[in-house]
DNA sequence: ACAAAGAATGTAATCGTTTACAAGAGCGAA
DNA sequence: TTCGCTCTTGTAAACGATTACATTCTTTGT
């Protein structure tokens, strides 16, 4: 019997109705009869019926779909964005259809092509590095972006990076450091820039002498960071301290002066940002700027079906808060000589 | 005129052709006429058609979507597997659902939910916590069991784990520990029983002396690894050399033990298993067994397609194979007093 | 008593494909 | 010529829901 999952058709002939009224019993239960309503439930309870959500989804010309783009799968930074978008999106019915940008060789061919495929209701951008012109696509869905921003007038939800820039290099400062490097993201990407910005004003507003050839040009990952590393063991002239723009590099420049036999924080100071979960498992701990991640996910979720539900292209943006984690890694400057 | 994406019947319409044409040419092209053919994708072009997935996959009664269950989706070492799982599913016009077992009150339900609720054409379940029983229900989508198995007869992808125990301690051994403990994953899990049981075995095949009180129970977390690491700090009579069922772990002890001064591996050797990207990066390095994350994505959705394909819920399964990656973070024991 | 309004339900079109089946065209063999 | 192939293409019926519109049955005001 149970062969096959039951229709509507087959609860509406076990409740004696017609499928308009099942229909209408699931999605508006108010517009039934009690009786009736009762009659329904318990058919659907007998013959085991769920709805074929791709059938529905066809009549109501939707997909039930929402696209996640995020740089790169791999990177455990996202994650629990994931789960955040999940959290919300899971119970709305929808489903997330993950894709990341880096895998293929036109990053930006691929999002065009995602929003052009009418395979989802809307889509969520992690990846800032992508230009605006690459939603200038007419009869698009909505877009939110998460952690990064393109326009000015797109939703977004997004962390204070300046101020969080800002917060590591006034720490740094407090502790005696006016010898402050930086390690960026990647060229381009929207929180380098920013945080970069943020890392330069505060050194400005804290007189601090700005060096070029100590900002060193990352791409968040360990490896970068590893790399940030070897350049400054190799310095003549270094800095006492460093902001590194992620804790992913902070964790590969800290492994690297290690090896090399650099003690931290009493040789270097290091500030990482995001939070990951490593950050407190190092030795010494990450002092770094906290993200709070899920949270991103879930306001991103959130706005996204208030678009899908109003049809609309634009809604509000949400900056989230960063907070100032102190740990082990920043410490006052060595010794003068 | 783009106001609506086109549909098959508009591109019937330009090429002057059924639209049962249309869809033989791009589904199977070779029988169709050459000529037939171009004028098809010419009216393809020009309309911008793209076929809707919705109404193709209800028409082939399909969902076009595998669910992807884990334990928990803020764990990086998943994320690779999901990266491998992408690469082939995304090609073969597959979603990816993904939804962790964690999150919610009864993981098992959760599974019977996504088992029974027809929203997937397959299953891919990277949790082997989950007792058999739940995956005896009639009529359910084929499921892939990755890293971990639960009955025999499962098609599953899993790594060679007694082998990879035994490399850790055969290279400890061989370096000179004779006093070797091991960190496990939660019980009940069975990666956990199986690398405990392969610690167990080679430590038998190798003569040593196996201490129930240096083998701790962990959870596969960082969290758990660093209080793997104060339980070690209290011991009275302590191993010289650990084998930990996770490099997650083994991140959490080698933290927890450095920050109270201990050295590694001058004072205590430690090898872990995964080699996730992080365990080059601390220092010391970590010695792991490597795990090909990516690889057994691939593996676990070719298999999966294949049983979708052919209906079947039986397939062969994989076994993947290890390799023992030498690091810093294992020496010779410290001089025996 | 009857018209009008309201409540509950049924009828049937529709969403955009895929595909079983039928049918037409062309061709060689008997 | 006629039959039986093969090769292409078209016709039309699904797939399983939702919903505008029509219909029936009550109820209420005058």
């Amino acid at each position: 019997m149970d062969r096959k999952t039951a229709t509507i058709q087959d609860v509406a002939r076990v409740a004696g109705v017609s499928t308009a009224t099942v229909s209408r019993t699931l999605s508006k239960p108010s517009v039934v009869a009690k009786s009736t309503r009762e009659a329904v439930l318990d058919a659907v309870a007998e013959t085991g019926y769920r709805v074929n959500a791709t059938a529905s989804n066809l009549r109501r010309q939707r997909t039930g779909t929402v696209i996640v783009l995020l740089p790169n799968l791999a990177n455990p930074f996202f994650s629990q964005i994931l789960a955040g978008l999940a959290s919300v999106l899971t119970p709305a019915q929808f489903g997330m259809l993950i894709a990341d940008t880096q895998s293929g060789p036109d990053p930006e061919e691929r999002l065009r092509h995602y929003l052009t495929s009418g395979q989802a209701d809307g889509l969520i951008l992690l990846d800032g590095t992508l230009s605006p012109e690459a939603l200038a696509i007419p009869g698009r869905p909505p877009v939110v972006l998460a952690c990064e921003w393109l326009g000015q007038d797109l939703p977004s939800v997004r962390v204070e990076n300046e101020k969080g820039a800002a917060l590591a290099v006034g720490h740094l400062a407090r502790l005696g450091h006016r010898r402050i490097g930086h390690v960026t993201g990647p060229r381009g990407n929207v929180l380098t820039e920013t945080r970069l910005e943020g890392f330069r004003s505060a050194l400005g507003n804290l007189g601090l002498p700005l060096r070029e050839d100590w900002v060193v040009e990352g791409d968040f990952s360990m490896d970068s960071g590893a790399a940030a590393g070897r350049a400054w063991l190799t310095m003549q002239d270094r800095p006492t301290a460093l902001f590194l723009s992620s804790d992913e590099m902070a964790v590969g420049f800290l492994g690297e002066v290690q090896r090399a036999g650099v003690l931290v924080p009493e040789d270097v100071s290091i500030v990482g940002f995001d939070n990951i979960e490593i950050a407190q498992h190092l030795s010494p701990g990450l002092t770094t700027i906290r993200q709070p991640r899920t949270q991103i996910g879930v306001r991103a979720a959130e706005l996204l079906l208030a678009m899908i539900e109003t049809g609309s292209l634009t809604g509000p943006s949400e900056l989230i808060e960063v907070e100032f984690i102190r740990r082990g890694s920043a410490a006052r400057p060595p010794h003068e000589v």
